[in-house]
DNA sequence: CAGACGCATGACAACGTCGACATATTTTTC
DNA sequence: GAAAAATATGTCGACGTTGTCATGCGTCTG
């Protein structure tokens, strides 16, 4: 394999000279540079990266654990939003999926540690409460979606389903609509009640009285095997004799079977019955029709975020463990109509 | 850090021997064994795969470079094939997109380079013909869902599309179906023309006329903005007088719309119109009331099977560069009746 | 014009690991 | 019971890089 002391050689230079060159170091005369530079280009050296992590005990690789993210269509963009963020700041990202068990988990602590990683960012699929089996590791880490459970104050990126979901609520309640069904997330994630608090809260500020609203449980159980009221649910609420004129799907993908259930009793989408989504899950929100009106998950800005946020911990900049929140903004489609 | 050394020092041997014990070599007595696996529990040890790396001129990792892949609800399922194989055998794995731009797709292989990694898998979101930029790199490549366009015959594992567009075509005429509509993916893709060609040959072995079979083209333009003409597409074939009592979607998500074109007419699923797609994107084959009947695409099988040949290609044991094709089982749910 | 300074370059060691080889100890063989 | 073989452990150097320090040379200052 050709290494710096080839290169070297052929421009006629001692090895740290071409490490300068490199490395954008000053004290080299134009013309030793380009000689060094050329040499590279011949040879096409690139320089050895493991060499370099073991002089400076300096890895520049981040790593990313996460539970299901790599594996399933949602939130994948939060991996975008990180590989984006480590293209630009020439750091390298190493990936690894837990799928839920925690001896994995450990194992790919351990491996992490193997490459002497600079950082982790423990990402999750859904926006949930985690318990990271660290292993006492020490790295440090950023959490992207989710949030410890114990106390023991790790920084974290979380998206705003309050807000988002207030927004979806409002925007409801402006164009006239009084009687409102919601169908509920499974409770198991953290999204669930913060979603259904703001639409009860705003509902509530609005002058809603409780009966104006219709709230069903669409889905529980555990993550890869839960279970699916949300096609029986909807129904039951549109064969209600007063029934809803909007409905506000916990998420995009159960929304699929409110449009289903809508239409198989003959009523229009958004003449009969509005209907709002949550995620903007694209396949899914811009597949249906009338396209989905819905509230954007800030996936790719989360990795990204969340990226930057490792990296300044890791400089040691960030000094108190910050949480940071980001907003879920309304992206308008054509499922509501204004009564 | 605590490396091999001060292990060695606690447990009062050279750090050649603990190489040993970590390395699982012969010649080390049970006692002394003990000791330093004790030493390596009290510090914590773990070994440094830079420096492993750096002696031993081997990485032990590989790279995938995809397209959009980790970027899109499809396909992460070969992702993740990938990375349970490497679980399993210890391997690393460093992963990049390029978006698609041909600038990053040279960094991201110089970045390869500089990591040493022992082999590339080349991942594309939809199974198309690519151009793959090496840069003359000569990393053993292993080409997944995808082929390349030159005839530099680099081994590939590539989904059946036309044997799975089979079988589904089989199974709608063994239940009696003789008027069929298609709607076809968006042509740039190369499942498109193998699905439509089995579509065709299939219903032609079975005796079906052209006159029987209603084909529109359900999307068209490049990735990541195609125009969608599918609700039109299905709607306008279920007004002919003489519709199809089985409509076959190019994949799930079109199926989407297939189903909503459906209901707006008043039409029931699957007693009055069956469909079938393509892909298993269980988002929406399980989300769909009733649950779609579909091929799956075996996108995990993909993965694994495509680092299992990387595998044997950088080991030197793969000579000729092999094509392999996995078939796409057929998953029967509930949008099909018998007529 | 001597000393000081700035610039350009090189020599060398060290990072953590393991392969090659050497040495020491025990066991087997005839 | 001595030589041969097998087992157990250690010494040393090399992998590719960069940080530290040293050196050589030209220029400026007073």
């Amino acid at each position: 394999m050709v290494s710096i002391v080839s290169v070297a050689k052929v421009a006629g230079v001692s090895n740290k000279t071409v490490s300068r060159v490199i490395n954008g170091e000053p004290y080299v005369t134009e013309e030793t540079r380009e000689r060094v530079e050329r040499a590279i280009r011949d040879l096409g050296y690139v320089p050895n990266m493991a060499a370099r992590q073991i002089r400076s005990s300096r890895s520049n690789t981040f790593g990313i654990i996460a539970d299901y993210v790599s594996t399933t269509p949602y939130s994948v963009d939060i991996v975008r939003g990180i590989q984006d963020w480590a293209n630009a700041n020439g750091k390298t990202i190493l990936m690894a999926n837990t799928g839920g068990a925690s001896e994995q988990e450990i194992k790919i602590w351990k491996m992490f540690q193997s490459h002497r990683i600079d950082g982790v960012l423990y990402v999750t699929m859904y926006h949930r409460i985690v318990d990271p089996e660290t292993g006492d590791v020490g790295i440090p880490t950023v959490m992207i979606n989710c949030r410890p459970r114990t106390s023991e104050l790790l920084p974290s990126i979380e998206p705003d389903d309050y807000q988002g979901a207030q927004n979806l609520t409002r925007y409801l309640l402006e164009r006239g609509h009084r009687k409102i069904g919601y169908i509920r997330l499974n409770p198991i994630l953290l999204g669930a009640e913060l979603r259904l608090d703001a639409f009860r809260k705003t509902t509530g500020d609005f002058g809603l009285a409780e009966s104006d609203l219709s709230i069903r449980l669409g889905m529980e159980g555990p993550v890869g095997a839960e279970k699916n009221y949300v096609f029986a649910a909807a129904t039951e609420m549109l064969q209600q004799k007063d029934r809803p004129t909007a409905i506000m799907s916990g998420n995009d993908e159960m929304a699929i079977q409110v449009y289903i259930a809508a239409m198989a009793m003959g009523l229009r989408i958004p003449e009969d019955v509005s209907i709002v989504g949550f995620d903007d899950f694209r396949t899914v929100s811009l597949a249906l029709r009338p396209e989905l009106t819905t509230a954007a998950l800030p996936y790719y800005d989360l990795g990204l975020q969340g990226a930057e946020l490792l990296n300044s911990v890791v400089a040691g900049s960030e000094v108190c463990p910050s949480s940071r929140v980001m907003s879920c903004n309304l992206v308008e489609r054509l499922s509501v109509c204004s009564l």
